[in-house]
RNA sequence: GGUGGGGUUCCCGAGUGGUCAAAGGGAACAGACUGUAAAUCUGUCGGCAACGCCUUCGGAGGUUCAAAUCCUCCCCCCACCA
């Protein structure tokens, strides 16, 4: 493959590719000289559930390792273990050395699903970090000014209303930076919000008489809230490690608004599909319900099999749409003839956290036995034949007698 | 080093002696509605076989018939000045 046919696929859905022309000049010398270029990519091990806002940057990650380069996943524990500072959530509780390995492996796991783990190299920061002298850091912190560290969106923004910044945040551009001196790195691949960081990378490199590497930002994608970014913190993601069903139901709740982006970013849908969806929704001959599922099927069938994908879709469709039982549902026995009060039996089967929640979801109508709604909270069901008790839309208890 | 402001129920945030299981918002859960687990509207939202009882307002003591509210000590945050 030419270069300019490995460039061409390697920025398809890239935001920024800074500079595009050095990208160019270092995959033609990558070619020429068959040496595969060193993509980096920062992993961060204090947050180690990734989900399909990771897999953007991630799914990039491995385009480039199907061309032969070298992929390369930089555990931050050194920098985890200093504790973050970026901003909003300084409660952040520092990692001790064993959580960030053992982050770093979860990580690692989750990532598989969609690199070439054999051809993946994983390494830690605090291999390099950890050894700098204090001289080494100064050298480091000359590298940069304040002026420039603060043209960070962040930093201006917090200085400008007077909020503090500690200086170790002020290191921790150069830290990653630093991890791409180490690396000899030849790419960097990160989301939108890390371009500024990505850049010091460059800088600093240079400093340290390196090829400056050439970062790649990616689209962040919204939350199925779809007005946030995804983050585990507003229970807006889609886990890259969640069941089937449950991610179809997240997906499913997606607005309307965010369906091609969805394609694009989460299904990884080529052109021609993008262009399809988008004229079926122009024209409003599709039913754009009928899009959300298809585009789940699709990003469900990138971690799960297609068949699971599928059944998925079944049981969504049966559960929801049409208010019938589940496939498959937790099962409660009971010896024949007991009696027992509805609450306790709830509350045994884990269905409602207390009686007081039973309670309520009972007065409320939320709760019923074979189809048919309870009110009385007080009443006790002898257990003679099988029954299935649902509380609100989606939990069920088939109880059994014995 | 000095001065001032704080730590409240899952989160944010009111509350300065009884009327406080504690306003308001968010999240969550439920109901209605719907093409969706979206949006919207409504309700619930410490625990308990429950018109009552028990536990909660940074921690430990104390004052009082009565404390989230007052006092003492301690821990932790934050801002401003230097």
């Amino acid at each position: 493959m030419t270069a300019k046919e490995q460039f061409k696929i390697l920025i398809e859905r890239a935001v920024e590719v800074i500079p595009e022309d050095e990208f160019l000049a270092k995959i033609e010398k990558s070619i020429a000289t068959k040496k595969p270029l060193k993509v980096k990519l920062g992993c961060d091990p204090s947050r180690p559930d990734l989900h399909i806002g990771h897999a953007v940057v991630l799914h990039k990650l491995r385009e480039f390792q199907d061309l032969g380069h070298e992929a390369i996943l930089v555990v931050g524990d050194f920098t985890a273990m200093i504790g973050d500072p970026s901003g909003t959530n300084s409660t952040r509780p520092q990692l001790t050395f064993e959580q960030t390995r053992e982050n770093g492996l979860t990580y690692f796991e989750q990532a598989a699903k969609i690199l070439d783990t054999a051809k993946t190299r994983i390494v830690y920061n605090s291999e390099w970090l950890g050894k700098m002298s204090f001289a080494e850091v100064i050298r480091l912190s000359a590298s940069y000014t304040v002026a420039r560290i603060l043209e960070r969106d962040d930093f201006s923004k917090r200085f400008a209303s007077e909020q503090p910044i500690s200086v170790h945040e002020f290191l921790y551009p150069l830290a990653q930076a630093m991890d791409s001196v180490a690396l000899k790195a030849d790419v960097e691949l990160g989301g939108t919000d890390q371009k500024f960081n990505l850049l010091v990378g460059r800088d600093v490199q240079r400093e340290y008489g390196i090829e400056p590497q050439v970062i790649m930002t990616m689209p962040l994608i919204e939350g199925t809230d779809g007005e946030r970014k995804m983050s585990k913190s507003y229970d807006n993601y889609v886990g890259l490690t969640q069941a089937p069903v449950e991610m179809f139901g997240r997906l499913m709740s997606v607005p309307d608004s965010m369906i091609v982006k969805y394609y694009q970013l989460a299904a990884f849908a080529d052109s021609a599909l993008l262009e399809e969806v988008r004229r079926k929704l122009d024209s409003g001959e599709i039913n754009p319900m009928d899009l959300k599922k298809d585009m789940a099927v699709r990003v469900i069938s990138l971690y799960h099999p297609r068949e699971a994908a599928i059944s998925a879709r079944e049981e969504f469709e049966r559960v929801f749409s049409k208010g019938e039982e589940p496939e498959d549902m937790p099962t409660a026995k009971y010896n024949a003839g007991t009696k027992i009060w509805i609450v306790e039996i709830l509350r045994e089967n884990g269905l409602v956290k207390t009686g007081g929640e039973a309670r309520r979801l009972i007065t409320q109508g939320a709760v019923s036995i074979d189809g048919e709604k309870i009110d009385d909270d007080k009443l006790e069901i002898s257990i003679d034949k099988r029954i299935v008790i649902k509380v609100g839309k989606r939990r069920f208890l088939e109880v059994i007698p014995r």
